[in-house]
DNA sequence: AAGCATTTGTGCCTTCGTGCACAAAGTTGA
DNA sequence: TCAACTTTGTGCACGAAGGCACAAATGCTT
């Protein structure tokens, strides 16, 4: 019996759910864009206009809306709110997710405070580091306030909250053995801000934000156009 | 007489300059497993190896590296100091870059206290704010000090520092503005964590760090993991 | 010196992502 | 009602990216 084709991530049915990564990518752009139209009084909107509010050509975007269904109208555009709530609907915000933060230093913080948060459906239910004069500390969290809890309560405040998320943002030394116990919790999903490559069992997803990666990315390109302003080596060496 | 190709001449600027985007958003991957070899005392070690800590494939990791030039020996593997100083090389590390903050909120504390920045060749130079509270607050940024500047002071500090990239770390409904007059002052490299989408002229590169954005993104395959768990239901209607 | 073992570098093929262009579908106005 | 206009949805073609497999090149051993 061919199970190992259930596991695999492409589906068949166009219908159902088989929406590419670099859309899925974008939806969550398409989708703040639309909820700030709303707040305008926005009621409907072109492809065209909505994709340049989003930074993409037309035809990605329209391509991209595809995937989700029919749901715009020939000859007039998108309505915001509808399209908002499918697209809200296909992303799963419409059911809230608990996440548990792993560190709570400077960046940690800044995550707790981060107002994006609860708005998209998403819950801070846990906060977690191993250093003492953090422990205990109370930070506001959206509406209610949460306790940093010591880190021999990770496992405990996993269970208990189910939470399904978690983000890393502890040093790079303690990522991995951090994320071994969330895994081992139950966690299969993991955000990872420390600067290290974490190692999963299948099943698991990681996506990480590394700060100094972006950071080299821009220098290459800044590099390669000041090299770009030098076109005399490349003459004299032909 | 055929100049289209010249094989195994690895000074060639015209195939090192060809390198896929997706290569060069590993290699800085590549050169931070590589450090961290070389200070482990680690000489020599094969693609498959480095590969394998590095998470990619040992066929994509050689196809990378490839386009740097031939740096590895067959039979051997890749000199640890050699290759992670033509990587830095091609990155643009071996040169100093400048770099300016705007926003100094708690994700600004966190950019300004990381520690990979100057390790590889980045350098604060400054840090600019609108809140009065935060103006003139003395930040330990690695070995010197730096003073958050007042947001007036941005063209100033950005001439004067010469600086190159930029990071917006502000609330989104000032980024815009922010952006637009960094841009204005000559900055073309530009790191943005303000969850919005910028608009820049040609010659201008952007790229952004949305935290929201990638939460959604895990919440979306979290929720397909879920919906996959129910097979029978859609079997069974139809 | 010669053969064996090991590893790199790369050609080929498949898959994925993007842009173009246009037919289909809906609206507006007379 | 019908024609002109607007906008979506999509087929197609092209380029980028990834994986496989193997020839070329190097070290090691006899």
């Amino acid at each position: 019996m061919p199970l190992s084709r259930q596991l695999s991530s492409s589906r068949i049915r166009d219908d159902g759910r088989g929406i590419p990564d670099a859309t899925v990518a974008r939806l969550p752009i398409y989708h703040r864009v639309l909820r700030s139209l709303a707040d305008d009084a926005v009621h409907t909107i072109s492809s065209d206009h909505l994709a340049q509010r989003c930074g993409v050509s037309p035809a990605k975007l329209r391509k991209d809306l595809s995937h989700l269904g029919s749901y715009g109208t020939r000859g007039v555009g998108y309505e915001v709110d509808f399209l908002s709530y499918h697209i809200s609907r296909e992303l799963g915000l419409s059911q809230p997710w608990g996440v548990v933060i792993v560190g709570v230093g400077n960046l940690g913080h800044a995550l707790v405070s981060y107002k994006g948060f609860a708005s998209r459906g998403f819950e801070i239910v846990g906060l977690l580091d191993s250093h003492p004069d953090v422990v205990g500390e109370k930070v506001c969290a959206g509406e209610t306030d949460l306790v940093v809890q010591p880190m021999a309560e990770l496992e405990k405040v996993v269970s208990s909250s189910n939470a399904s998320i978690a983000v890393i943002a502890t040093p790079a030394d303690a990522a991995q053995k951090v994320c071994d116990r969330l895994v081992a919790a139950g966690v299969r999903s993991i955000l990872n801000f420390a600067p290290t490559v974490l190692s999963v069992p299948v099943g698991v997803e990681v996506r990480k934000v590394d700060l100094a990666v972006e950071l080299q990315i821009l220098a290459f390109h800044e590099q390669r156009r000041v090299d770009d302003l030098t076109p005399l080596a490349q003459v004299m060496q032909a």
